[in-house]
DNA sequence: ATGAGGGCATAAGCTGGAGTTATGAGCAAC
DNA sequence: GTTGCTCATAACTCCAGCTTATGCCCTCAT
């Protein structure tokens, strides 16, 4: 963990984090998704800016990691090479932790900088979807290729999408449209998108469409909640009893809800009705009750065990998420490319 | 989608990006993961800090959701009024969107906000895992709860572990150090590190410990290789039989690899050898051949398919993870809280 | 040996973004 | 009408980060 700065004050060059290279990792956790994903954004500690590098210190690092050496980083980035070295300088003072090994040969992370860059890369892949959504939000009217998605879709999983579709076709330019499934076929339609992607038991109504993937809707509780401790599968009927947190009226979980229940004595009146998705986690997360939503919304709290799942038997709770287009206007060109996209990334 | 601001030059708002409020959202997709992650950053935009809001702004956007006024989000952000007004509206530019619908009797989040905010939601949650990460391995010596992890569990359990200590005891200092396993036992022996975490197939002699979690090591190929269109588990021998891609020798997981398979055969000689997951993930991505990797690291490349798992059958490739601790030093205090939390988050 | 080249650090100067305070305007409820 | 909440605008300040210019160190090749 040599260092060259000689300097006093400024570099807190603490450095190396454990004994050896990272030979020796051995791994754990259970099975499914990202477990040990961060809690959620409640109130949060406000000056969390101030102790998280910005994005561009983060790339910079990923940077430095893959070509090993500060100047390449920088041009890779278009900055200058001090303004590379100051920023890992910084961002080392920031942090407290060496990160990088200089050397008149180029640049190695340290143990503590794998560590570290490894942080900052699920930093930037979610800047990358953000920045991916945002892009087809703004590129309105003017693009090649017009989406409308429904609200979940457009969330947990177009981002996803285009970034992939930008890996294979980096110039076609993507506008988004979200609503809900109506308003998503009211603009294939109106012919003001290309291609659509809904929810639902059946396909709509005067619109070609093909299975993209399906998705299942999970009874989830808070961690304090009775339920959670539940050893047995829970039963139609008890489900369609219990009063529940769920979407406003009209909202496609709870009609696909409704459905399945009907024949168990339909649904009881609702405990609460909230509008947004994250209201209604955050209210089941604090063990206001028990609610319905789709296994997609929900993945991260239940890896995080924010949430609890638990489970139904005897109810198929399975949706089909379609893509759609109208009536002889299959898609071509980067409509195809799309939707070729979502039948290999979910 | 009535906006109060007048001037010409300012402000694109756009805004509205569907038909009616979110409510109709049906959703889809397949098990398991948080699907449609974003692609691995290989090369990347390299001015994609200019088109990402940094951190400070994104968490203002999610206090302006939770608390409906930009003044009282300011106020929780430790910042002006005025400032939080300015930050809003120069992020709606720079995204060309309209987020916020701001009314005399406070704000609201447009459909595109809620969209917005739902991306930035991630993208903030990364910020936090990694400052919980960057915490602990700053706060070196004085902290009350120092931990040894192995490289995987730092990396992909631990910061998940740490935000929720934080939720429950504020007031925890964690310190962390990494390395392999042998490192590990090495510091709890020499009374350097409160508590332990590992992986293997037993318990390190001279420590107690208790299992917290499992793991399973998977096989994985990249989309394009011959294996990727395989309907037939993989028979043990085949997989000795094959050149595959690994981490360095000492390696956990080849270590427990090596022990799975010995009886079929025993390793074939690497195709290649690796010391970082990052470069193997990226190496079978790219094609290169077939991999054996911790569940947990490919997690979110299975998610994407940017990694095609494979299944085996006949072969036990699972580990524990496991607490550990010197023999009569049982955790208490912090690292009681934090063992107990590790049973609960996974 | 000795010079060329790559890699990083330092120094000095500039610029712009983001913050601050002070103030005004719109709307609601009392 | 007045009080109180909201947000917007204006003028000013200041610091963070960038750039260019330069120097040192090390390695490698001649």
């Amino acid at each position: 963990m040599s260092n060259r700065r000689e300097d006093g004050a400024a570099g807190v060059t603490e450095a190396d984090a454990g004994g050896g290279a990272q030979g020796g990792g051995l791994t754990g956790g259970p099975a499914g998704g990202p477990a040990g994903g961060p809690a959620g954004v409640s109130a949060g500690d406000a000056h969390l800016a101030h102790r998280v590098p910005e994005l561009g210190a983060l790339q910079l690092l990923l940077a430095v990691a893959r070509l090993g050496s500060l100047g390449r980083a920088a041009a890779e980035l278009g900055i200058s090479q001090p303004a590379a070295s100051s920023r890992v300088r910084a961002m080392e003072r920031q942090l407290g932790v060496g990160l990088v090994e200089r050397s008149p040969r180029g640049s190695r992370l340290t143990d503590a900088g794998v560590l570290v860059t490894d942080w900052a890369r699920r930093v930037v892949e979610a800047a990358e979807a953000f920045d991916a959504g945002a892009q087809a939000l703004r590129d309105r009217r003017d693009s090649r290729l017009r989406v409308a998605a429904s609200m979940t879709v457009a969330e947990y999983l177009l981002p996803g999408w285009l970034i992939a579709l930008r890996r294979e076709r980096p110039d076609t330019a993507v506008s988004l449209l979200s609503g809900n499934s109506a308003a998503v076929v009211e603009r294939l339609l109106a012919d003001e998108a290309d291609l659509g992607f809904v929810e639902g038991l059946t396909a709509p109504r005067g619109l070609r469409g093909a299975v993209v993937a399906r998705d299942r809707l999970v009874v989830v509780v808070g961690p304090d909640h009775p339920w959670a401790r539940r050893r047995t599968p829970l039963a139609p009927a008890e489900l369609a009893a219990t009063a529940l947190i769920l979407r406003e009226e009209g909202s496609g979980t709870r009609e696909v809800l409704d459905a399945a229940l009907a024949e168990h004595g339909g649904l009881a009146a609702p405990l609460l009705e909230l509008t947004s998705t994250t209201a209604l986690k955050a209210a089941v997360a604090s063990g206001a009750g028990p609610a319905v939503l789709s296994e997609l919304a929900v993945a991260e709290e239940l890896a995080a065990h924010r949430l609890i799942q638990i489970p139904v038997e005897g109810v198929d709770l399975r949706r089909a998420l379609r893509a759609v287009w109208r009536s002889g206007q299959r898609p071509t060109g980067p409509g195809r490319d799309l939707l070729s996209l979502t039948r290999r990334v979910q």
